[in-house]
DNA sequence: TTATGTTAGGCAAACGGTTGCGCAACACGG
DNA sequence: CCGTGTTGCGCAACCGTTTGCCTAACATAA
C-alpha cells in the first residue's frame, strides 16, 4: 500500500540498503547517488514505516505515561494539562511521541504498563505521581526499564525524580507571611501520607521555629486537596478562641474553600485573614480575591521530566537522582498586609 | 533481550507458528498443546512485540491526537484534560493506546501528522478543533485516513464529527433567561470566525425572535475566549444608556471577566445583571457567584469521538456523519431571577 | 484394502527496514 | 606490475510475528 524503501530502490536503480543508508546519512554513499535518491523519496512522499524501524532498532521513539485515574479533581485536570504540555513539547523536540494509556483498576493499570514495557511500545515511562509503595515503581525497577517520577517517593530513594523543593517553597511562603508582620500563622495541609504534604508542613515549621513563633497543633488542619477541606478547616479555626491571623494552605483549591467559609460569615481576605497557598493554578488569579500562591512550574516539571528520561534512555550517565524545579512566589492580594 | 515467540516454541518443542496460533486462539491447535504453551508463556512473562505485530498486521493499535498549540488558555487546559480522559478511557477499553504529538508551527504540525499517518504510527486521528480551511483536514481526506473532528467544520461538510448542538444549547440558555422574566438580553460572543461562536449566536437570535424580544446589535460584543474579553465587553455595555438586564456569554472564562468588571463598579450578579454561559468548566461552581452554565459534556465528546473513530477503523459502516452530544443547563446563582 | 477426510502442526515467505561483510573498481606508491 | 588503500554499493541475514500452504498421522467409509 504505502511506498516502501524497495520502491525507492527500484526507481533509483539501487539496492534497498543504499536507500537505507541515504536515510541515515551514511557517509559511504556518494553525494550524487544520495541526492538522486532524496529527490525520488520526495516525489513519492516516502515516509519510513515505524513498525519496521522499531523492530530492528528495538526502540519505539515513544514515551509513555499512565493517565491518573481519579481525575475528577480540578487540580489534577489543570496539573495534568500543563505537565503534558511540558512533556510533549520536549519529547517532540527530540523526535519522540507521547503514548498514554490507563486502567480502571490497580491490576489493569499494571497490566497496561506491562504491555507497554515488555511489548516495547515505549522506550521509557514518566510517572505523574506515586503512591506509598507504588507497585508500578517496583515493577519498573525490577525490569530496569527507564523511568522518571514527577514528585518524589520516600519508599524508593534511588528513583530518579523531578520535583520541587517543597520544604524550601513552604519556608519561603511562610517567611513571606512573617515579613508581612504576622506572628500567628496556621497551616492547612493535604493528606498526611503524601510526601508533598509532609514537605510543605516541614518548611512551615522550619520558618516558625527560626523566628521563634508559636507552633500550635490546633493551628494545623489536615484534609484533602479539595475545596471541601478548606471549608471544613475554616470552621475548625473559627471554633478556636485564639485564631491565627494568617494561613499557609497546601493547595489553591483548598484556599477556595477557606475563602468561601470566610465569606459566609462576613470575614474578608486579607483584611481578617491573610492567605498564601501553593500550585498557582490559573484559577488563583481569577478568584474574587486574587490568591497569593507558590508557582511550582508545572510545565517545567513535565519538560524536565521528559528531558531527564530521554537522557536515561540515551544512556547519558550524567543524571542526578533528584532534579529540582524552582518555585516562585506569586504575591497577590490575599496575602498583602492589612495594616497601613 | 526480551522473550520471544521462538523462545516459547523451543521450550515447548513446537514451531513458532504453533505458538502464534495459540495466541490467536486458532482452533487448529489441540487443547493440550495450547495449554502447555500457555503455561510456558506465563512462566516466561511473554509479551508479544508490538513492532513485529504492527509490521505484519499493518495496524498500530494506537489513536493519535495533535496537542493544541496555544494551550495558554485556561479553558483549553480544562477542556483538554477532560476530552483526553474521555478519549483514552474508551480507547483503552478497546485495546488502543493514545499517541500525542505536537508541532511548534503550522508546518511542523503537518509534518508531525504526516509522520504518524504515513509511518503508520497510528490507526486513526482525532482532531480536537479545526480552523477555517484546516490543512490538516485536507491532508487527512486526501490520504483517506480515518479521522474524526470534535466540533464541526463548515468548510468540510462531509467530515465525520462529534459535536454539541450549539444552536439548540444557546436557544435553551436564552430561553432560560427569558423565562426568568428578562426582556433585554445581550450576548457576549467569541471569535466570529469560529463555528461555535456562530452557532451560539444563532441560537440566541432564534430565541429572541421567537419571543419577539429586541435584537439590538449594540447588545452584542465579540471577543476571544478569554477573561479580558469579558471585562472589555462589560465596559462597552456600561457606556450604553439602554443596557441589557441579562447576558448570554459564550464561555465561562469570559464570564469571569464580565463579573470582575461588574464587581469593580459595585454591581452584583445576578441582582444587577443575570448571566448564563457555556462549557461549565469546573471553575464555574467556584466563582464568588456560582455561574449558570451549559454543560457540553466534554468527557463524552472525547468518549464518543474515540468510539466513532474505532468504528471507522474497523470499517463498521453504520456511522452517521454528525454525532451530537447532549448538553445540560446547570442553573446556578448567576442567572436566578432577582425579582421576588 | 484403498480412497478420502480430518486433525494438528510445521515450513517458509512476508511485513519494511538495518547492517556486517564482501567485493569491484579505481588510485597510487614503490 | 603488484600490493595496499579507499570509495561506493550490493548481498543476505536478521528483527519478531503472522499465515497460506503442505504434510504426517490417524480415522473413516466403501
Amino acid at each position: 500500500m504505502s511506498v516502501t524503501i524497495k520502491d525507492i530502490a527500484k526507481l533509483a536503480g539501487v539496492s534497498p540498503s543504499t536507500v537505507s543508508r541515504v536515510i541515515s546519512n551514511n557517509p559511504r554513499i556518494s553525494k550524487e547517488t544520495s541526492n538522486k535518491i532524496k529527490v525520488i523519496m520526495e516525489q513519492l512522499n516516502y515516509q519510513p514505516n515505524n513498525a519496521a524501524k522499531s523492530l530492528v532498532s528495538r526502540t519505539s521513539h515513544s514515551l509513555g505515561i499512565i493517565l491518573p485515574r481519579p481525575a475528577e479533581e480540578l487540580f489534577l485536570n489543570l496539573f495534568f494539562a500543563e505537565v503534558i504540555r511540558g512533556i510533549v513539547t520536549q519529547a517532540t523536540k527530540a523526535g519522540y511521541d507521547l503514548l498514554m494509556t490507563t486502567g480502571t483498576s490497580d491490576t489493569e493499570e499494571i497490566e497496561a504498563v506491562t504491555r507497554l514495557v515488555r511489548g516495547r511500545k515505549v522506550d521509557g515511562i514518566i510517572l505523574l505521581h506515586s503512591r506509598r509503595n507504588d507497585p508500578l515503581i517496583s515493577f519498573l525497577q525490577k525490569e530496569s526499564f527507564p523511568f522518571v517520577l514527577i514528585g518524589r517517593s520516600k519508599d524508593f530513594p534511588d528513583v530518579i525524580t523531578v520535583d520541587n523543593d517543597n520544604v524550601q517553597a513552604s519556608y519561603d511562603a511562610t517567611l513571606h507571611l512573617i515579613l508581612q508582620g504576622h506572628q500567628r500563622i496556621g497551616f492547612v495541609s493535604g493528606p498526611p501520607n503524601l510526601v508533598v504534604s509532609q514537605d510543605r508542613m516541614e518548611g512551615y515549621h522550619k520558618a516558625l521555629q527560626e523566628f521563634n513563633l508559636p507552633q500550635r497543633s490546633d493551628w494545623i488542619v489536615e484534609g484533602e486537596f479539595l475545596q471541601e477541606s478548606g471549608y471544613r478547616a475554616m470552621s475548625f479555626f473559627m471554633a478556636l478562641h485564639e485564631r491565627p491571623t494568617a494561613l499557609v494552605v497546601v493547595d489553591d483549591l483548598v484556599t477556595f474553600g477557606v475563602i468561601r467559609g470566610l465569606t459566609e460569615i462576613g470575614y474578608r481576605v486579607p483584611h481578617d485573614l491573610s492567605i498564601i497557598s501553593f500550585n498557582n493554578i490559573a484559577l488563583s488569579e481569577l478568584a474574587s480575591t486574587p490568591i497569593s500562591s507558590v508557582d511550582i512550574g508545572i510545565y517545567q516539571l513535565g519538560y524536565i521530566a521528559s528531558l531527564t528520561l530521554l537522557r536515561i534512555i540515551n544512556e547519558e550517565t550524567i543524571h542526578q537522582r533528584r532534579n529540582i524545579v524552582p518555585h516562585r512566589l506569586m504575591i497577590r492580594e490575599s496575602s498583602l498586609s492589612a495594616k497601613e
